[in-house]
DNA sequence: CCCTGATTCGC
DNA sequence: GCGAATCAGG
């Protein structure tokens, strides 16, 4: 692959919207974080916005994009429908907010037959969200308690009071304590603020 | 171990 | 110019 115009552009794009060299490539695709890397420095782009320091635990962005730069419209002559290699519905749920996490609370043995409260699963996340985990928790790893690490899923399944008890336990999402499917229902898309009643 | 960007250096 | 390998850090 070749640096032409269009993928400079989007490289451009993407790296002044803070998004990773990894990210980039992915997006990008027959190329690697370090090329990206390397053609981010060579167009002499190198850091973005004061944080130099990149990444670290989780952080992402709680910041809204803001650009007070409005770009003079350009006479583009091509649209070019950029057909990606894979493209995926980007999830970028930066504004979202965290619910309760259902993680077992603390390490509090539940009794059987008590009331669970947190299962977050019938609310009113996105219908997609939902099959998205159902199908997931088909592929679930079923770990038990003590097989988690940090980077596995911690999504638990059923009741923990019975042998139909187990975490999700598949590769969790970078800073999350969930996979990509369980954070899609863990994050709700910053909404769903019920009414207060009175 | 996961990830991040930074640099080097042969091609 | 390019980018894998390597380095440095969280």
């Amino acid at each position: 692959m070749s640096w032409t115009d269009e993928r400079v552009e989007l490289l451009k794009k993407m790296w002044g919207e803070g998004q990773s060299a990894s990210q980039i490539a992915k997006e990008l695709g027959g190329v690697t974080r370090n090329a990206v890397i390397g053609k981010v420095h060579r167009l002499g782009l190198s850091n973005r916005a004061g944080s130099t320091s990149s990444s670290s635990s989780d952080s992402s962005a709680t910041k809204a994009e803001a650009k007070p730069k409005a770009k003079a419209a350009a006479p583009k002559a091509a649209p070019a429908p950029k057909p990606a290699a894979d493209s995926k519905p980007d999830l970028k749920t930066e504004s979202a907010e965290p619910r309760a996490l259902p993680i077992s609370a603390r390490n509090k043995i539940i009794p059987a037959g008590q009331p669970l409260p947190p299962q977050p699963s019938a609310n009113e996340i996105s219908p997609e969200a939902l099959a998205k985990v159902n199908e997931v928790e088909k592929k679930a790893k079923k770990l038990s308690l003590m097989e988690l690490t940090e980077r596995t899923c911690k999504w638990p399944v059923g009741d923990p009071a019975t042998e139909h008890f187990w975490f999700c336990g598949l590769p969790v999402q970078q800073g999350k304590p969930y996979c990509e499917a369980h954070v899609g229902v863990a994050f709700q898309p910053m909404s769903s603020r019920r009414d207060r009643r009175r």
